[in-house]
DNA sequence: CGCGATATTGATATAGATCAACTAATGTGG
DNA sequence: CCACATTAGTTGATCTATATCAATATCGCG
């Protein structure tokens, strides 16, 4: 994995190899943070934006009781905070789920892109309208689903999402996050998403344990997430393979 | 209002008269739509995307069982379904809630900004960071408040954009939405909006009844529904004015 | 004025939260 | 590599916010 996976998987999407070049040059430099290591709070001035490597990350809100509400799941290939870019203020926090690989890209890096390669350009901006689709797929899981319904669309979604990437096939993904964070993900309690995995489980759907998913019957999860996996803009069907 | 209220009362992008004069070239027609019409929907393939001109619109998607969920609500200066450019296709409904003008671009005039209008270029991309940071947002507004804190969150976030576009003062605004609507906005039954409506009142924080808004003690609103501005980008504080 | 859409209110049901105890994993230092 | 500590997962009992169902009232428009 490296700067190359940059929308890996995604239509419309093709980086020529010199812009791949472009971007690896634009990285100042490529950090490891250990899990669970908080990246950026909410209303840090950024310079740099974040394209993660390996390793998972998550952006997140805290509200006032001390629970939290993720707003997005991060895999290798994303780009992170990227909307820090044009906004130069970040208006969430961001941490480290497992321990991660980031490669950190200057804004100054990105102003030049900006001016000199209006196609690469034109993918930055593409990228984080993928990142605004997935968000309102959350609200929409959020907003409407149960909680069996809540767990098996996000199952299915980072299910689409690794396998694009290289790393999810045949089902089966890894899924380093606890209970409580699939809670935060879903805005449900931990105790509550524990009886929904049995659920699943019980039901032939799918097994999340040990920090692995493996999807059993991908046909009723999805539809009992009410999945579609157009708003990712894969390049491939997402379950053939 | 016109398209020169693009971004109108935001951070960071201020347009020259010449980039208005040239968004406002960009427009191929000026369509006038009746309420409650659906503009477009999940799936379809878009050729122009939509600046809203005077009126209110939303975005949604439908669940299986005919409950809808809104994904964003749009003021005047809104461009609705900008994303729709790069990627071509929309990937959720688009209709009005009340009569409104809209004015369509073609997305080959947008080509030619972006290879032309660097700047301009950038504050489209800006916009549509906006309007992710929005999302994010909601998301948490419906994963981690409860339903008192929802619509205070919602009745804050929504004056304060009403109010960048002149369209709000003195905690008051035109809100033409029913308490279905309102319902379909917060992860709401209607029935749980009236009563909510009703407490809301009751304590002396705000007034929602026939298509408009009266926020009485905007402080207490604001906490009740853990609502912070930062995430608007706003010329002027929020409050003041 | 009258009719359909919206809003209001009450009674009841339920999904999911909360609280509390226990068990199973995972990790750490000796 | 074991003993212990810590964290994560499991299960049951109970509670509560919000949904659901149903009936009436009010609004806004033709």
């Amino acid at each position: 994995m490296h700067t190359k996976d940059f929308l890996r998987g995604r239509r419309r999407s093709e980086l020529s190899e010199e812009e791949v070049a472009a971007l690896e040059a634009a990285v100042e430099r490529v950090e490891t943070v250990p899990a669970r290591k908080v990246l950026c709070q909410r209303g840090d001035r950024l310079h740099h934006s974040t394209l993660l490597v390996s390793g998972f990350l998550c952006r997140y809100m805290d509200a006032r009781d001390g629970y939290r509400q993720l707003l997005s799941y991060h895999v290798p290939g994303d780009f992170v905070d990227l909307h820090s870019y044009p906004t130069r203020y970040i208006d969430h926090d961001v941490g480290a789920i497992s321990g991660a690989t980031v490669a950190l890209i200057p804004h100054s890096r990105l102003d030049a892109i900006m001016i000199e390669r209006p196609h690469l350009a034109s993918l930055l901006w593409f990228s984080t309208i993928l990142d605004a689709a997935l968000h309102r797929e959350w609200v929409f899981r959020i907003g409407r689903l149960d909680a069996m319904g809540r767990l098996a669309h996000f199952l299915c979604e980072t299910y689409c999402r690794m396998k694009a990437v290289g790393l999810g096939q045949d089902g089966e993904y890894e899924l380093p996050l606890t209970q409580q964070d699939l809670g935060e993900a879903t805005g449900l309690t931990s105790v509550h998403v524990n009886r929904v995995v049995r659920r699943l489980r019980e039901e032939g759907l799918a097994i999340v344990a040990r920090g692995r998913v493996q999807i059993l019957d991908v046909t009723r999860l999805a539809r009992l997430g009410e999945f579609e996996a157009d708003y990712l803009y894969l390049d491939h069907g997402p379950w053939q393979g």
